[in-house]
DNA sequence: TTCAGTCAAGAGCACTGCTCTCTGTTTTGC
DNA sequence: GCAAAACAGAGAGCAGTGCTCTTGACTGAA
């Protein structure tokens, strides 16, 4: 993202911007699925074509949106953390503004976490955005630095392997049942996320906000903070 | 499902088979977005519109397959409970059939438990259907008959409120603590299953087989089996 | 002032879901 | 046993899609 020079480059920029603001629009109305390029450029009062100077197609405009997004979620769990202070309060705070922004944009959730898009293959642009959410939660634990729980069930050899390889990749300095235990915790929570905003809850617990906060506090427990 | 009775009710359902038989291929092949009637109709030699004389949109066809989705894994599930014995080894089966049956069919699981498709209102024929998964838990937690977990998170008297009008529903004479742990344990697996197939485990714990078994483990002490 | 680089526009291709009409066939009621 | 009704497939057509290619206008730097 480099500051625009010229004035053609300025909008340019500007009306990149105007087209992933109106495809988001349209993105929250008919999802990843109905979004239409020719729709995006008739509310925009162009012409369809000269959309493809500014994203050669449409998997490119879904990649940008996609990227958006992880940084979104991301940059919401980031503020959300104080980055000192209780770990279990700062946990606390990291998953309230995950499962909010989740609930405020649905669709662009939906397009992050939920089904792939066949054919889709998303490139290497979004693999940093993407880490952003997960590197909060691991901050946090970095920070704590919980022992080893006196409970736990059995880890096999190869699981221990993968454990202790994924800490060293997150630069975690943590006993690899902790390790092993967050990865439970961010899957659980994305599952409880998940069932909230693609509506499997229904009838039971919903709303799912009590629950929630139980989860939290649970998995707190669980990973040793 | 009654018995045809003349031969052109005979060759309607054997149509009626073959197109949701190209269907689910196609599925398989592009996913529920790229699912085209056209293609469909083409492939088994007939014109589009004729296929409209079986199912009235695409929709309904996507429907049907929603519907044979849920009981497909519902009915691998209850195949692999044997329906007595050791509670453990009975909840164990269902949840590797239920990951297995996700691993073979990615298209139809991502079908049934992936982002809503937009627009799409699934009607009341799939209720039933998309029930036999968990009744399939239900059961076993029924006949074993959990006690009240020692040490446990605080319950808000909302959550108990939830947990127990969702533990009358399932005639699950169970203390709310184990209710809400069960629909725990359910989001926790779905949560590992989806992240899963729809490859966000690329890089961590992957092959996923060692952490799903040792998680099992833990889902069954967690619910108290 | 020249002129390459950039832009929007328009026509067009191959595809989609879906509707309507037409014709032929099968089942049903008398 | 036969006419009426129900059903089946074919074909044309509508409005929409992503995407490509060409054309003519504009811009900014040499």
């Amino acid at each position: 993202m480099t500051a625009p020079r010229t004035a053609r480059e300025r909008v340019r920029a500007e009306l990149t911007r105007e087209i992933k603001d109106e495809a988001r629009r349209q993105l929250a109305e008919v999802g990843a699925h109905g979004l239409s390029l020719r729709a995006v450029s008739r509310e925009l009062g162009m012409v369809s074509s000269a959309l493809y100077r500014y994203f050669p197609s449409r998997d490119h405009l879904l990649t940008a949106l996609i990227v958006d997004a992880y940084n979104s979620v991301g940059e919401a769990a980031e503020q959300a953390d104080p980055g000192t202070g209780d770990p279990r309060s700062r946990w606390r705070k990291i998953w309230h503004a995950t499962r909010d922004w989740a609930k405020t944009h649905p669709h662009e959730y939906a397009l992050i976490f939920g089904s792939p898009i066949p054919g889709y293959q998303a490139p290497r642009d979004t693999v940093g955005p993407a880490a952003r959410l997960p590197m909060a939660l691991v901050a946090v634990l970095r920070d704590a630095d919980p022992d080893e729980p006196a409970v736990t069930a059995p880890m096999s050899a190869e699981l221990r392997k993968q454990a202790r390889s994924l800490s060293e990749l997150l630069e975690l300095d943590a006993p690899v049942e902790i390790v092993t235990r967050a990865v439970g915790a961010w899957t659980h929570l994305y599952g409880t996320i998940s069932f909230e905003v693609f509506g499997q809850y229904v009838g039971s617990f919903e709303p799912a906000d009590a629950y929630f906060e139980h989860l939290i506090g649970q998995m707190a427990d669980f990973v040793g903070l």
